[in-house]
DNA sequence: TAGCTGTTTCAGTGCAGACTGAAATAACTA
DNA sequence: TAGTTATTTCAGTCTGCACTGAAACAGCTA
């Protein structure tokens, strides 16, 4: 297989991952594609210009990601002494915290249904709602009962 | 205290939901909406203008999140004989089945994540990716195992 | 049948926000 | 210091899509 197919293939992978991150993340496409990269991409460590031409992107929409990736703690930079790029490599616990930080949030909708049944009175009226905290809180429990062992 | 008053309150409340469906399920503001006040309300049935009228929407954008969400199974329609107006009221695992749906997604991550070990060829270079597949589907084998009891 | 009330369709508006190009800036070399 | 290359800023564009109003439609009553 050629190069260029290599190539192919890998940004095929790459959109895959960035659809997904689409879809059940609801990122824009183009932080999609820069996490896609930064896990398959060899070296792991890859600068905004080589990132911006393989996905074709600007790098003005670089920058902006990167710095939000950074920000959020799912990418890192490295910087190499006389060397004035800078690169970036994906956290090898990013998704970890990504689905924590999911669990964190499912979490805090306990607040607000608490703050609803005293709404509704604490009837049978607040079973719908007593339900829905059942189903949201059971997973972060269950989670933190069993974290994942690294 | 009155009935303005307490509607107000209501109002505040489904805006909660409604903000935490918008920022955590990526969900449209006013499917959020509806979505909290059928939680909340009294009786649990309510008609498309219901809700519309509550929450300050318009007819038509009722009618296509009403769709949408019967569709992906939140809600139910509930029809009376002798009344032409249809009600809706939410499922009463509905929040259980967006949880559930959502474990579903991140195990499909699974088969993204073989593919891309293949293409990167199995070697220590895939360790981003194998970490990747393992948070991701920590949860979904976590839940399997785990079920919600009803 | 007509009349009333609730629902759906559809064409269009408005807006948020992702993305870009070009200019400014910063970092390194010689 | 000037020269070179990478990055960042910023103003603006563009696109997707949630949402609306008005008209068409459907269901019930008398």
């Amino acid at each position: 297989m050629s190069h260029q197919d290599k190539q192919g293939e890998v940004l095929q992978w790459v959109e895959r991952v960035a659809t997904f991150c689409v879809e059940e993340w609801a990122l824009p496409p183009i932080t999609g594609r820069i996490l896609g990269l930064l896990m398959i991409c060899d070296p792991p460590e890859q600068s905004a210009g080589q990132i911006a031409d393989t996905i074709q992107a600007s790098r003005a929409s670089l920058t902006s990601n990167m710095r939000f990736l950074t920000t959020i703690g799912l990418i890192r930079k490295v910087r190499v002494p006389g060397d004035r790029t800078t690169y970036y490599r994906i956290e090898d616990d990013a998704w970890h915290k990504v689905v924590q930080r999911k669990l964190d949030s499912l979490g805090a909708f306990g607040d607000i249904a608490d703050e609803g049944m005293k709404l509704a009175g604490g009837g049978p009226n607040t079973e719908r709602i007593r339900a829905a905290q059942r189903s949201l809180t059971w997973l972060r429990d269950l989670a933190e009962r069993n974290p994942l062992k690294t």
